[in-house]
DNA sequence: CTTGCTTGTGCAACTCGTTGCATAGTACGG
DNA sequence: CCGTACTATGCAACGAGTTGCACAAGCAAG
């Protein structure tokens, strides 16, 4: 259900139509949590069999029209009721965990490149974080309270990438040692 | 298809009937791959189907019979074949950010809450890490060749949780100092 | 002897998420 | 004029994963 409350907060913050979500969900908001536009369009038919969205047809000139959705009363009062319910815990899901338990049965050449690759994709969306942070919040003691969620947000996702990244070295400097003997 | 592997590691290590795989997944390997056991079953009947895997009944004495599983030739190979696939970008899930960004529609006292049982989660699980690996690698400079995955995965464990707990703490400590102003 | 726990396997129904495809209007370059 | 790309919405089929339930045997405690 978590899709269907990240799309309630994109649209508390403002209006959009499916097409603007997936595009947001691409960029900020999809640094956490990734959904397509089909996904998000199915979703978003449900939301409003269940009154959470209102649509408006708007039409636009030199384009198609579009279908704005915005967020109702019970979808704002569904959203707080959101934040009071616990959280069930997380369950971290590593693809790359399981490669490496295959390392005995597999070949380690192309692991540590896949492990290379992998390292430098965490490489760059930290280097990504670290501008956006500096772009928008240039003094970390400064964040005005509405966009605190954000910035914590991206915070988390810096930690989890320099611990991906941590990860990463420790593996290929194993496998190099090992390489080696 | 990560399941289907992660079940083909495990029974390359050794053979063993749904309810062990199960059980394992709970334990060790579950700690980056979680799965119930029907969805453990309903993969091992296609494994079955698609000759990974071979099935053999066995009786025992004050329990019901069960059903080995071994992993076959073209299950070694189609491991062995895995490795050498480049893994997919992983995609970083996080429900708490949801949440997180959810603050200003939200409840700040039962998102705090949340947070320190998240905390807590990531405290023991981290605990439990450290244990294992006090107990199977003392010395982390002296772990064997055919277990270095293992201690690898555990590694990767020990820096997401530490990153989790990390955030946490900013996160309590940033909703703190807005709480008294 | 009944109740509950553990081992063991499995079905049915559902939600969640991905992939591929279809459609349609506009705009732009060759 | 044709191909490509962008905006915009959506269907169909599938695979992944969860939840609830059912069944069956044995074992231990009250």
């Amino acid at each position: 259900m978590a899709l269907e409350h990240a799309i309630l907060v994109s649209l508390a913050e403002r209006s959009a139509s499916g097409y603007e979500l997936a595009r947001r969900f691409d960029a900020s908001i999809g640094n956490f949590w990734k959904a397509s536009h089909q996904q998000i369009y199915r979703v978003l038919a449900r939301m409003e069999a269940d009154r959470l969205v209102d649509v408006r047809t708007v039409e636009q000139d030199g384009r198609p029209d579009k279908k704005e959705y915005a967020i109702t009363d019970a979808g704002r009062s569904e959203l707080g009721d959101y934040t009071r319910r616990p959280t069930s815990p997380e369950v971290l899901r590593s693809e790359l965990a399981v490669k490496i338990r295959a390392l005995p049965f597999g070949d380690v050449a192309t692991i540590v490149e896949d492990v290379r690759r992998r390292r430098e994709h965490h490489r760059a969306t930290l280097a990504y974080y670290r501008e956006s942070a500096e772009r928008f919040y240039p003094d970390p003691d400064a964040v005005p309270d509405d966009q605190l969620g954000a910035w914590l947000v991206l915070r988390g996702g810096l930690l989890a990438e320099q611990a991906g990244i941590s990860w990463c070295d420790e593996i290929l400097e194993r496998l190099a040692e090992r390489g080696t003997r």
